[in-house]
DNA sequence: GCGGTTAATGACCGGCGGGTTAGGAATCCG
DNA sequence: CGGATTCCTAACCCGCCGGTCATTAACCGC
C-alpha cells in the first residue's frame, strides 16, 4: 500500500500562492515562499502544478468564467425583461413607472452580484489589475472590461432610442466611466480586510447614472440645447416632477 | 582632451526604456534590450543610470510631481474662485448662474489639463496601473488616486453644505467613482496611437456628475428619497496602507 | 605619433530562482 | 521485518540577467 497523499496539500498551495501573488505579484512570487508557507518542500509544488503560472491560471480561470457567466445571465435576464415589459422610455422616466423601477432594481441586483464575486476574488483581481503587465494574463482584464463596456453601451443605446436616456451622450464613454468605477473599486477592495458597503456604492453609482443621463426636456428647449447647457437648464427650472 | 560623450545617449536610453517598460513591464524589461534598441552596449547603460528602476524613478517622478503640482494649483485656483465668488449654492444650480457656469468651466479646464498630462505619460501610467505590483512604485498610484479622492470629496462636501449637491450622497464614494473613471481612461490611452477626444470624455463625465448630484426636490419627494439613501450614509472604511 | 583623458565595449561573474531527481519517508500487506 | 508502492524532500543543476571591469575607442594638445 502506497503512502497516502496529503489531502490538504493542493488547496494549501493554492491559498498560499494566492497570498504571495497578492503580495508580490505573479512574477515576484517565489515557489520557495509558497511552499514554505504550507510547510512543504519546493519539489512538492510540482506534484500538483506544472508552474506557478499554471496555478494562477486555474484560479483566474474560475474568476473569469464566473464573471462571463454572470454577464451572460445578466444579458439574458435583461433581454427577458425587455421582451416582457418593453424598453422603458421617456415617459417611464418622468413617471418613474413600475417597469422603470423594476429595471433599476434588476440592474442593481446584477451589479451587486458581480461585486460580490469580485470581493471573493479580490486578491486575484488585484494581480490582474496591477500586476498582469508582461504576463500571459495581461489581456484578460481587457477582455473582461471590454465585454462590460460592450454590454453597457448596447443597453444604453437601446434606452436612448426609447427616449429614456439623453441621446447626446456617447454610449461608449458613458460605459467606460461605469466600468472604470468598478475597476477602481475592485482594486480598492484588495486593500480591505472587511467587506465594504457594496450596496451604498452601487446606489451612488446608479444614482449618478440615472440622474446624469436624463434626456433633455421637450422639443423647443432641446434645440437650444445645442449650445451650452445653460440655455437648456433655464426651462428645466420649471418642471418639478421629481416625485 | 577626453572623448566627448554622445549627447543623445541619455535621452535615447530613456526613450527606449520607456518603450520596453510599456511593453514588458518594469520587471520584464531587460537592460540588454533597452541598450540594443539604442545601438549601445549593455555597460553603457550604467554610465547614465545605476539601474533600470532608477531610470524609471526619474521618469515617474516627473510625472507624479507634475500631477501633484497641478492638483495644488487646482486647489489654489478653486479656493481663489470660492473666495471671490462664494460657493455656488442650490439657487445657482437652479438658475445656472454665471458663477456656477464659471465653476463648471474651471473644473473642466483642470480635468483636461490633467488628462493632457496623462496622455503625455501614458506609457508611464500604464506601468503604474498594470505593472507596479511588487515594485517600489506600487504605492505611488495609491498616493495619486488618494490625493484626488481627497480633493474631490472635500470640494463635494463644501458644495453639499452650500446646497449645490445632493446632501445624501457619500462624498468619498462619489469621488472614487470619478477617480476610477480617470483611471480606466488612463489605462485605455496606453493602448491608443492617437489621442482620443478628451474634451468629449470630460464633457460626458461632467454632465453625469452635475446632473447626477442635483439636490433632491422639495419635501414630499424628499421623504421618499430618504429610504434608499440610508445605506449610502454608512462611513466608508479607509483602505489600509500596504507595507 | 605619443600621452592623457573620458566614453564606450563586451566578455565575464555570480546570485537568483525555476525546475529536476535520487533518495528518504510513510503506509500497508504478507 | 522486508518488500512494494507512492508521496515528499532537499541537494543539485543550469539558464537568465543585472552588474562589473579590463580593454578598446575617440578625442585633443603637444
Amino acid at each position: 500500500m502506497a503512502r497516502p497523499a496529503d489531502p490538504h496539500a493542493r488547496s494549501a498551495l493554492v491559498s498560499a500562492a494566492r497570498r504571495e501573488f497578492a503580495r508580490r505579484g505573479l512574477k515576484g512570487a517565489r515557489i520557495e515562499d509558497i511552499t514554505a508557507a504550507c510547510g512543504l518542500s519546493k519539489g512538492a509544488f510540482y506534484l500538483h502544478f506544472p508552474s506557478k503560472e499554471a496555478l494562477f491560471g486555474e484560479v483566474v480561470g474560475a474568476f473569469e468564467s464566473g464573471l462571463m457567466e454572470m454577464n451572460g445571465r445578466r444579458m439574458a435576464r435583461m433581454e427577458g425583461f425587455f421582451q416582457t415589459h418593453g424598453i422603458p422610455g421617456a415617459q417611464d422616466r418622468i413617471e418613474r413607472s413600475e417597469r422603470y423601477l423594476r429595471f433599476l432594481q434588476l440592474e442593481k441586483e446584477h451589479d451587486l452580484e458581480a461585486l460580490d464575486w469580485v470581493w471573493e476574488f479580490r486578491d486575484v483581481s488585484l494581480v490582474l489589475t496591477s500586476g498582469s503587465q508582461g504576463t500571459e494574463f495581461e489581456s484578460l482584464l481587457w477582455r473582461v472590461t471590454d465585454a462590460q463596456v460592450e454590454r453597457i453601451s448596447h443597453d444604453f443605446r437601446r434606452l436612448q432610442e426609447a427616449g429614456a436616456m439623453d441621446p447626446e451622450l456617447d454610449a461608449r464613454i458613458f460605459a467606460s466611466i461605469i466600468v472604470g468605477s468598478f475597476l477602481l473599486l475592485s482594486t480598492q477592495m484588495a486593500r480591505l480586510d472587511e467587506k465594504p458597503d457594496l450596496n451604498a456604492w452601487a446606489n451612488t453609482l446608479q444614482r449618478l447614472c440615472q440622474e446624469g443621463t436624463r434626456p433633455a426636456s421637450p422639443a423647443p428647449s432641446k434645440r437650444v440645447a445645442r449650445r451650452p447647457r445653460a440655455a437648456a437648464e433655464k426651462p428645466r427650472k420649471t418642471p418639478r416632477k421629481r416625485s
